[in-house]
DNA sequence: CCTCTCTTTCGACAATCATCGTACAACCGT
DNA sequence: ACGGTTGTACGATGATTGTCGAAAGAGAGG
């Protein structure tokens, strides 16, 4: 439904954006493979994310991501792009993003701890 | 009441602690006060942190803390003292806490954006 | 114009969370 | 032994959260 501009799309300038807002939108793992998978390919589509939830659920997880300033959503047709702010995050949090990244993956690639 | 052993308390092994665990203790501000304060002072009892809620608000961010691998607590005749779990987390995810404490310390001292 | 695809909004739900007040247990002085 | 200090446990409460299904709008293609 909300394709042209149903609802302005809510983007936090860059002097605005909180790193415990980040935090919290990075805590959640299917935030995390979001913006995992945009640190691999630049620019999707929403429905092209390797996670398993509903629509809704998705677009509930995005603006999370998008309010918290992590990513930046443009329309296009049918379509909404999705990006990581990668440059403004890295510009106001140096190596934050970069750290818990590749600290999750590397904790991805870790023997998982046997619960017993 | 719980001075010796009332109750064990929960320490993560380091092999266990999850980042999205961390992330999630780190997001909330009184929480991060917490870390931020035992960075400066390496070990420090209960009552002594510069935040302003009941104790028994304080003692459950300290569980949060600790179950999530972030501090690590000892008991000691009446107090319970607290220390960070820095070279348990900076061998699981080099970097993160360093970058996270430095970015969040480097917001405070930043202008504050205009509500309006 | 009709239909299909994409994505959102809305409402609902159960779960988690941050917070507090009260009660209480353990320790420490005196 | 007693009173003060320290910090926890419990229960409650209101807010936030992650999840979904149903409904619907906007665009694309026939």
């Amino acid at each position: 439904m909300p394709r042209s501009q149903r609802r302005v799309l809510i983007h936090p300038d860059i002097a605005e954006i909180d790193l415990l807002d980040v935090l919290h939108a990075l805590s959640d793992p299917t935030r995390m493979t979001i913006v995992r998978t945009l640190r691999a390919d630049p620019e999707r589509a929403c429905g092209t994310f390797p996670v398993d939830v509903a629509p809704s659920t998705l677009t509930h997880h995005f603006r999370v991501l998008r309010e918290a300033g992590v990513i930046r959503q443009r329309e296009d047709g049918n379509r909404r792009w999705t990006t990581l702010r990668i440059d403004d995050l890295d510009a106001r949090f140096p190596g934050v993003l970069d750290a818990l990244v590749t600290a999750y993956e590397r904790q991805l690639e870790a023997p998982a701890p046997q619960p017993q």
